[in-house]
DNA sequence: CGAGGTATTAGACATCTGTCAAATACCTGA
DNA sequence: TCAGGTATTTGACAGATGTCTAATACCTCG
């Protein structure tokens, strides 16, 4: 990763060709109705978790494509997961989450 | 807009199916390499503002493509334009990319 | 008014994305 | 070990997205 040993990228210096796709990516994985719906879910849960099967009746949607989302999301750092028995336990990581927001922020207050 | 007369739109109370097209519409204007880049120029001038014909060459891509990122960013209120002359200048809404990470920042602070 | 510079729109095309059904993998308990 | 429930992978397909060229619109200055 680019941030990893420089200033955390920012909107509000001159963004690189390169620092722009890193930081895409992310928002692109949070960029879709589907996946910002799963997330606020699994935040909501007291537990602060959710298995597959309890968020595909959730948003109507069948299990691969629910589980297709989720990896995208654990793909770009935006949640984890773990299996417990049968199912599969998913959890938001905030620090990704603050990351984008930091990033953004830069460029409003 | 669904948020016109109602609690702002949060990433940390369970998102509406509505909200959450709504909030995903803007992340995706915002979730483009190209435009995250030239969001990052824009904010990074003096003045706060940039025409079409300096940011087609800072992309290196052709005018009518870069037309069409600015009308996508303008579409979803991020940025603003207004022709002087022969140039057209935009410049970024920072209000409405506040709106996003205050969306976004109940999810992880 | 017309020439020339700047910006956007229209149309075409390749690629990416979201979705599903079918197949496979993973796990538990009889 | 295998039957049955949960999850993911694969392969296919429709629709969205990003890019270009060509055409059009907008503006200023001789």
């Amino acid at each position: 990763m680019s941030q990893s040993c420089t200033a955390p990228v920012s909107l509000s210096t001159r963004l690189s060709a390169i620092d722009a796709v890193a930081l895409a990516d992310r928002l692109k994985a949070l960029a879709d109705p589907v996946r910002l719906q799963l997330v606020s879910y699994i935040l909501d849960q007291e537990s602060g978790e959710a298995c597959t099967c309890e968020l595909a009746p959730l948003v109507e949607l069948s299990e691969p494509t629910v589980s297709h989302h989720l990896k995208k999301l654990e793909a770009n750092g935006l949640v984890s997961k773990e299996r417990r028995g049968m199912n599969v336990y998913y959890r938001v990581e905030p620090q990704a989450i603050g990351e984008i927001t930091a990033a953004l922020n830069a460029a409003c207050c």
